[in-house]
DNA sequence: TGTATTTCTTGAAGTAGTTCAAGTTTTTTT
DNA sequence: AAAAAAACTTGAACTACTTCAAGAAATACA
């Protein structure tokens, strides 16, 4: 089933069919667990990880012990530490399913293989990290804009699918208040 | 003085001189003003900003009508709104010469042509896209594990030729928090 | 060089959130 | 179906910041 990522690739750029025979060679699907880990804190990250189904989330251990996620990532979505893969630092992030999750795993040297075999999907990767850039400065933009209960129901009418497949309280972690908040926003008691 | 942008570029992929001689013939360099836009808020943006000298900053205006600066680039960075200008949809942004600076001001239908001439550069600029993004996670990291006085001295032990570069009012507001704060921090009064 | 503008400082009062602790509900596993 | 674990709720006390207002200092530019 790498129909999803070709399909996805073929969004933003045109792959002759060998082209597409070669990366359907290259890739295997994995399945990952929930809460299964594929990347912790302290390791060198040096895989790509394309979420054919499932939720994954980047998520920190702060000082006071209590996790906090940075980032979701669904179908169609790549996660990753990308200053880690670059630059062969230890990551700063734990990179967890938070459903049972099927995914690409794409390693460095068989991603730099693929690259020299097809250097077409150097755009497509371009394209992708500048709208995932893209999408970051946006966030940061509602953190700083938006107060909590105005950045939950803006989160909620943009993803109400989304609000229902995962936990409240990485939720209310992701939208950088407490669980208990959130608990009472929802109640209407704020 | 193209030097700097082919000089970073080499950092990353090795071009031909024939190829450096393609790129150089087709970008010019254009001084900014210290306070010129150029971006604003409800425009499409269709250029990349590469700043060989100087400083810029990406910001918006909040609903109390006070400027919170997202992002600062200084030599040797790219700056733009990559959402705006892959989706061509209106900016949220307005990017602005916090100095005199000198950029590269490269526009879409000019990237594309240069593209199609040295597709190697869709190389150069995924690796600094990818980059720029592992960058904006670790900012969010920062924002949402560090009191407002962390931040402040995380960012000055990090860059302190640069803080002094810029008005304090503008860092604050990017270590979000008020300008009345980071006074007290200064001071010592808090 | 002088004047206008921009930037920085200070204290007092207010508030949007957090933290804690305990109980309840829901989900998962056996 | 029962037991265990995970997730959610509630109120009371607290705190890290904001806002406002006014003056002082620094910087820009005519």
């Amino acid at each position: 089933m790498h129909k999803a990522l070709l399909q996805h690739i073929e969004k933003f750029i045109t792959l002759e069919p060998s082209e597409a025979d070669i990366l359907e060679s290259c890739l295997n699907v994995t399945t990952i667990k929930r809460k299964e880990l594929v990347l912790q804190e302290g390791q060198v990250c040096d895989t790509l990880h394309f979420i054919i189904k499932g939720c994954m989330r980047q998520y920190i251990i702060n000082s006071k012990g209590t996790e906090q996620t940075l980032q979701f990532g669904i179908e169609n979505w790549w996660i990753t530490d990308y200053l880690s893969y670059h630059n062969t630092i230890p990551s700063h992030f734990y990179i967890q399913a938070v459903e049972k999750s099927e995914v690409i795993a794409l390693d460095k040297a068989t991603l730099e293989a693929i690259l020299i075999q097809i250097p077409k999907l150097e755009r497509y990767f371009r394209i992708v990290a500048q709208k995932s850039f893209g999408a970051a400065q946006m966030r940061i933009k509602f953190l700083f804009t938006m107060s909590a209960e105005e950045r939950y129901h803006h989160f909620n009418n943009l993803n109400p699918e989304f609000v229902q497949r995962v936990p409240q309280y990485m939720l209310a972690s992701y939208l950088d208040f407490s669980a208990e908040f959130m608990s009472k926003i929802r109640a209407g008691k704020v």
